[in-house]
Formats: C-alpha cells, sequence, structure tokens
DNA sequence: TCCTCATGTGAATGGTCATTCACATCAAAC
DNA sequence: GTTTGATGTGAATGACCATTCACATGAGGA
C-alpha cells in the first residue's frame, strides 16, 4: 500500500469535502465511514486520526456549508451595491452552488441533519438565520434606499427569498435533472421584483 | 402474549400509518421495522406478513402521503370557489398538515426518499407535480376568470407558491417550533397575493 | 543517523437492522 | 367439531457499519 501521510488539518479538509460531496451523489444515508476513507484513498479506521466521530464529520461539513453561503453572500455585496441586483446575483449564486454542489441546499434544508441530538438541529438553525439576517441586511438597505417597498417586513421577505429556490432545487433533484431550475428562478424572480419594488 | 388477529388489508393501514407518524418523530433515519412493529403492537416479523419489505412500506407511505395532499385540494375547491381565496386557504391547509403531521412536508421535500432506487425518485416527482398541476389549474382558472394576471406562467407561479412554505416548515423544525410559520404564511400570502391579482 | 511521535493499516468487536423460518394460534368454512 | 389457511411469535441469520486496537511506517527534529 503506498502510504501517504498528510497532516491532520489537510486530512481533515480532505474528510469533510469527501463527506459533502457524497451527501449529493448517496444522500445522508448512504454516508458512511468507509465510502469517505476511499474517496480519499484511506482505510476507514484512519478516519478516526482526525476525527473523534461521524458526527464530528458531519459538524464540519455544516461548518463547510455555511462558509459556502456566506462566501455567496459577500461575493454578491461585491459585485453589485445596487440592493435588487444583489438579491438577484444572490439567487443566480445559490443556484451555481446547487449545480456544483447539490449536496448544500440538501443538507441545509432537508431536516433530516439533526435528528439524533438537538446540538446540531440548533448550529443548523444557526446556519439558516445567518443566512436570512445577511439578506435582510440588504433588504432592510434597499427600503431605506428607497429601491425596496419601505411597508414590506424584512424578516418575512427574506424567507420568502428562500423559497424562490428550494422548491426548485428539490424538483431538480427528483425529476434527475429534467426541471429547469435556472428558468424558473429567472421568471420566479421577476415576479418576486415586481412585488417587492418600490413603484 | 395477547395475540389479536387482524386481516392484512387492516394492518397495511396501520402500518403505513405508524410509518408516516415515526418519520415525523425520528426522521428517515430513525424509522425501522421494530418501532413500526411496536407502534402497533406487533413482532417485526409480523410486519412481513403484511408487506414484502421496507421499501415497499415506504411506497405506501407516499400513497398516504399523495392522499393527504390531493385531499387538502378537494377540500380547498369545495370551501370557496374563488381563486384566490382557494389559494389561500390551501396555503392554511398545509400548514395545519405539517402542525399535524410534521412528516408530509418532509418525506416529500427531504429528497432523502429515493436515493436508492430510482423508481421512488420518480414516484415522488410524480406526487409533486401532481400537487403543482391542481395548483396550476387553479391559477388558471384565476386568470380565465380576471382575478390573477393573465401574464403571469402559472407553472412558474405554482412552484413559488410552494416556495411560500416549504421554508417556513423547516424553519419550524430545525427551530424546534420557535418560528412562527402560521405568521409567516399569512404575511408572505399578503405579499404574494399583491403579486399575482390584478390590479 | 537515529528517535519519536503523528499518521496509516488490517483485523477484530459489538451493535443495529432487515429478513427468514419453524412453529403456534386464531377464525372461518365445512 | 374439524380442517385449513391466514396471521402472529420468538429465535436465528447475515449484512452492514461505527469504532477500537495492536502494530507498522514515515517525516522531521535531535
Amino acid at each position: 500500500m503506498t502510504t501517504v501521510k498528510l497532516g491532520t488539518q489537510v486530512r481533515q479538509e480532505q474528510i469533510a469535502r469527501a463527506a459533502l460531496g457524497l451527501l449529493a451523489t448517496h444522500g445522508l444515508q448512504g454516508l458512511n465511514i468507509k465510502r469517505v476513507a476511499q474517496r480519499i484513498g484511506m482505510v476507514p479506521s484512519a478516519i478516526y486520526r482526525h476525527f473523534k466521530s461521524k458526527e464530528e464529520i458531519l459538524d464540519a461539513v455544516l461548518g463547510l456549508i455555511e462558509e459556502r453561503l456566506v462566501g455567496n453572500v459577500q461575493a454578491v455585496c461585491e459585485e453589485s451595491a445596487d440592493s435588487l441586483e444583489r438579491l438577484r446575483l444572490l439567487l443566480m449564486h445559490h443556484i451555481q452552488l446547487i449545480r456544483e454542489n447539490e449536496a448544500v441546499p440538501r443538507v441545509v434544508f432537508s431536516e433530516e441533519v439533526g435528528f439524533g441530538d438537538p446540538a446540531k438541529k440548533s448550529r443548523l438553525y444557526g446556519i439558516i438565520s445567518r443566512y436570512l439576517q445577511e439578506v435582510e441586511e440588504i433588504l432592510r438597505r434597499g427600503q431605506k434606499e428607497g429601491a425596496i417597498r419601505a411597508e414590506l417586513d424584512p424578516a418575512t421577505v427574506a424567507v420568502m427569498f428562500l423559497g424562490l429556490i428550494q422548491p426548485a432545487a428539490i424538483l431538480w433533484h427528483v425529476s434527475s435533472g429534467r426541471f429547469d431550475v435556472t428558468r424558473q428562478a429567472s421568471k420566479a424572480w421577476e415576479i418576486f421584483r415586481e412585488a417587492i419594488r418600490t413603484r
């Protein structure tokens, strides 16, 4: 066996990424240590040099997901200063995220994660809340600038914003890619934009 | 042991219901034959007198879910003849469904079901599609009657309609009931209504 | 160069779970 | 009342899987 040795930091990164990738192709059900190990050319037991348990790996995956979601928001804010445009871009980035890594929305929104321990459930809640707050921030700013209707509740609209993508992502998955997410998102966005912008 | 015997038809119904209930409390991960059997006072092996496999039970659960979703649409259509009102009622019924049986939206929209065999995935797709078509039908009728803006694509709007509830349901779950679904749905509905109705 | 410790390996352990089977028991037809 | 077939039971089987452990090995400091 070609025993290659790498530092724990590198391995942890590899393992978390591998797990995230496996979630996309096999779901939470099909995620096991053996597969994770295979994916990075290790033996199952070696995984335990870098993570205490499978649960801990799941935690790392959640971290990875949080990172990407927050990254999307930041990227979008740098790409444009216009509130409505930021939201549109965020929508598109989110779709891109789904395309590249199907697992992100699945894990975040599947609820399956964190049935066992309440800790994971609240961790998930934290991640979603944080994302929602970022969206709300964009909305509030748009209201202050007069681009978005001031009488709308940012919290409500932020959740609605999530609703623009999520059902579409699921349809995409269960239809085995036949359902056109991008098209749905574009058309839904127009309706949504007209609903929230000032007239 | 108090051996009570019942017909297969009755047992199948009991088993499917028990499984659906367990999905709500334990998720797909925690759904096993032992628990299902316990819930209806049987021994695990007895389950196999009425279902060939666990997969087959899952199929029955999907049937149950489809039944309830379609039932909601029918009920709503009997309650009101007005398109917008029908949609509002459907939204509320859906929330009621979530409250009574958390598992319905979870199973339908979690994507975890049907990772193994493609058959289950397309079954799920069928169920969602059917529900969407019913919503589209209501929308088209509203357009014909002039209550809903004619230039909107019913298919797009129907998916958006799903998006009004789904993220809220998930937030409700991961927040352990702290997030107020009903409030979110009501407020989101108003915004949605204004977006689709004729002005 | 050698030591040492972090990292990797293969085998073993213990648990869970779906499924099967030989046997028991009830209910209904005769 | 007896027979028969459907339904229920407890034990057993085999698979899968997370985790552990004794041992091996490589990389970097001494």
